[in-house]
DNA sequence: TGTTAGCACTCACTGCATGCGAGTGCCAAA
DNA sequence: TTTGGCACTCGCATGCAGTGAGTGCTAACA
């Protein structure tokens, strides 16, 4: 990335604020007004057309103001924005907030993005905590009809997993019970190749059971796939989603896991910004997105974040997106700690 | 409601279906092309102009189409429409996806949701059945950490309850297992009242517990509170909402629960169509709404149904609604009855 | 009495010419 | 290197006329 002067530096970010608060094209004259600059507006156009040819701005048509462009957004974000940190103040609401709410992680959830989406004035999305290697606490089997039985799996860390499963054979309580305490003393501090090897010793109802904890292991829950959502009114009424092309796309990328799944290779704690649609994000032209994982890494881990206009307050979402993913960690470490 | 000749009603139907397929004003002559009615235009625009005064048509201006009113629309529903039902081959299509799906309640909402977005192409909602007079089945206490105990509930029809507990004192697993197969044997068999006659019998840990099993039963837990949504793409694609304030005026009415709540006094089976925000639903001035209970009356019932603009397909939304409606009470049926 | 042909009228929409003003680019002087 | 000044560009609003789709009405017809 080229370097600025530090006036060009300044003027850089004199338009990106002026731009992102009201998205119109700033002109030299409107400049001066909203900064401490003191040159004369000649100035500040040779500066702009300088700008302008290192690629931080556009011009719509010629006898328009500059705007951003995405690798202004960049430049900004990377450069000139510095370390972000949201005020105390609002962080010990935000705390305060949590420590009030339930102590489960979908109350969490829906807080999260609900004070993502109101203060950054955008969708958000978040992700419930993907436990790595899940290991098995309690099986409990209920019945409910004849041949319905309500399998019942609690997790290493309080995660809650649940199925319908239909025997071939009546079962009453008591048989289920005796069952579902075999299985636990079976399972009790043993992994599963050892598990395995004493399959040959359970009823055939239980072997049926044990095949579908298995196999309900391997694969993600409704809990582990489950996406909050925030916001999307927030968005919807910002004056670039008139044309409702963006929108579409938008909310497509919302409710497609895609976006979410992508960074899963970042590390947690690092808030990524992915400006314009870089790389793969084609489809999202015109938004911006900035995310961060949170949790224990190797462990359990989620994604939480914000979409928005390429046009977003930068500043607050990076500190609000840092910081909700510092507590939500926290959060994390607490409840599936050992 | 005004009677209309058998020509003015089908003038009405052909006006109301062409501009469903298409939203623009619909002429004398255009009305013509489109239907097997065989008089010539002026006589069309006659008619046209006696639905008009009747207030089933209007005008965006003297030299345009006409296009229908929301009366038109409820003329056209109530006795146009005629009794709708899903072709036997989509409605065979749907329920082997049913049968297919997990045997969980929540799989079938999303599934129920992404039918009728797909089917109706606008934007669908579905609440969770909630359960009238919830009975415990079983309670469980699992230790997490030294305070830390999550109570699991399972309750009549399988339905799981979840809820992390602080405690004062530790509290190790063999503690928790003796206080939680206490607290069942408590419960077994008896109504919260002689429950609580028994509570001086329990140790301050089960009081503890069994205060927040009280409580919990009485709230709504947040299976009850679930609402899947799904196909805001599906509506954010009509022409309509090009104008982001109607756009918008939906995302909120779908975000807030109100509008599910508000039919609660509707019987299961019974469709309601509510047409361009009549009654209260002022906020949704250019949209629609079907909607219907389903699950057994006075046990466990949820709501379903479709919001599009007020031009929707509303034979296929009703057939979609109803046929859906049913086969969620089936299920439910099926897995809550005893 | 209901239907139809014909005609005048309305009104959105388009294209075109005009003027205005915000804003730039560039040059020459400080 | 900065700055004042000036010519130039271009979007945008306004006004105006022409066009055509579509109606409303009237008079004639079955």
């Amino acid at each position: 990335m080229e370097e600025l002067t530090p006036r060009q530096q300044s003027i850089l970010g004199v338009v990106i604020r002026s731009y992102i608060s009201n998205p119109q094209p700033v002109s030299s004259k409107a400049l001066l007004e909203h900064s401490s600059i003191d040159v004369s507006s000649a100035t500040v156009r040779n500066e702009m057309a300088a700008l302008e040819a290192k690629g931080f701005l556009t011009h719509p048509h010629t006898s328009a103001g500059r705007q951003p462009t995405d690798a202004g957004y960049r430049y900004f974000v990377e450069r000139l924005l510095g370390e972000v940190e949201l005020p105390l103040e609002e962080r010990n609401t935000i705390r305060h907030q949590f420590h009030q709410s339930k102590l489960e992680v979908g109350a969490w959830m829906n807080l999260a993005a609900a004070v993502m989406a109101r203060s950054v004035r955008s969708a958000a999305v978040i992700t419930a905590p993907k436990i790595e290697n899940p290991r098995l606490r309690t099986i409990q089997l209920i019945s409910i009809q004849s041949t319905t039985v309500l399998l019942v799996l609690v997790m290493q860390g309080g995660t809650v997993r649940q199925q319908m499963v239909q025997l071939r054979e009546p079962a009453d309580q008591n048989l289920l019970t005796q069952s579902s305490n075999r299985l636990n003393n079976l399972f009790a501090g043993r992994d599963e190749q050892s598990v395995k090897t004493h399959r040959h010793e359970l009823s055939e109802l239980e072997q049926t059971v044990l095949a579908i904890v298995m196999a309900l292991m391997q694969t993600d829950g409704p809990s582990n796939s489950e996406v909050v959502r925030d916001g999307l009114t927030e968005v919807l009424q910002e004056p670039e989603f008139r044309a409702q092309a963006d929108a579409r796309a938008l909310v497509n990328a919302l409710e497609s896991r895609g976006l979410l799944d992508e960074i899963h290779d970042s590390r947690v704690g690092t808030v990524r910004v992915v400006i314009g649609g870089e790389g793969r994000w084609r489809e999202l032209s015109s938004c911006s997105v900035v995310l961060a994982r949170y949790g224990m890494e190797g462990f359990a881990t989620g994604t939480l974040g914000v979409v928005g206009p390429t046009r977003m307050p930068y500043g607050r979402a990076i500190g609000t997106v840092r910081y909700l993913s510092e507590l939500m960690s926290d959060l994390v470490t607490d409840t599936f700690g050992e």
